[in-house]
DNA sequence: TCTATAGTTCCAATATATTCGAACTATAGA
DNA sequence: TCTATAGTTCGAATATATTGGAACTATAGA
């Protein structure tokens, strides 16, 4: 297996961000990788769902494109898109970190 | 009828709000309220679509917090929530209108 | 070469959304 | 009181999402 296919900003759709952080499963993922600010592995996250589970929902962030995944050995390494969906749509990404970072 | 009811701000979701914002047809009823920063009829909008498929859209944004529905007579008079909206979620709502504002 | 690990894919079950015609409600105006 | 208008609700068809178990792929390390 090789690297995993992303699609290119110019590509990002806003609907499919907005449909893509409508949930809370993801939008927990997205609030996780945003606050630690690195790349983490799937397991790492420990939402506690089964496997495929999270991997439906790692598919989703990325088909919208805002996580990137890097294979690397046996594990995934995810990280957000930030810059680059900051620069596609100024404020938006940045606004939900800030509302799901503040209980 | 009397008029209908809204979810008090406390109780708005940004779940539902990201996900009433991933339809094109709302985002663009929601881009057009903004536009024209007024109270809109739902005739007046005039996306080419069927009263019921409308009136679903309608019940979707309202249900989300992001517009208000006034009965006035038999019009029904829109409008978008921003100023509460924005006091919640600071920053959401105005960076997805400038997102859609610009081509 | 064997085994454990990380994650994906496949599948089927269930749930939720979308669409739109038809029937309905409420009001304004003749 | 009748009619036209604005919009909602109902119902059924179709489409799309979510969930999770089981089988699979790829790699690391013993």
């Amino acid at each position: 297996m090789r690297q995993i296919k992303h699609p290119p900003i110019e590509q990002v759709e806003l609907t499919d961000i907005m449909y893509a952080l409508s949930d809370p499963a993801r939008l927990e993922i997205v609030g996780l990788l945003a606050k630690e600010g690195r790349q983490m592995t799937c397991g790492e996250l420990e939402l506690n769902r089964p496997k495929s589970s999270m991997s439906h929902h790692f598919k989703i962030l990325r088909s919208a494109g805002l996580v990137e995944t890097i294979i690397d050995g046996k594990e995934h390494l995810n990280s957000l898109r930030l810059a680059e969906i900051e620069q596609k749509f100024p404020g938006v990404l940045n606004a939900v970190l800030k509302a799901i970072a503040s209980p």
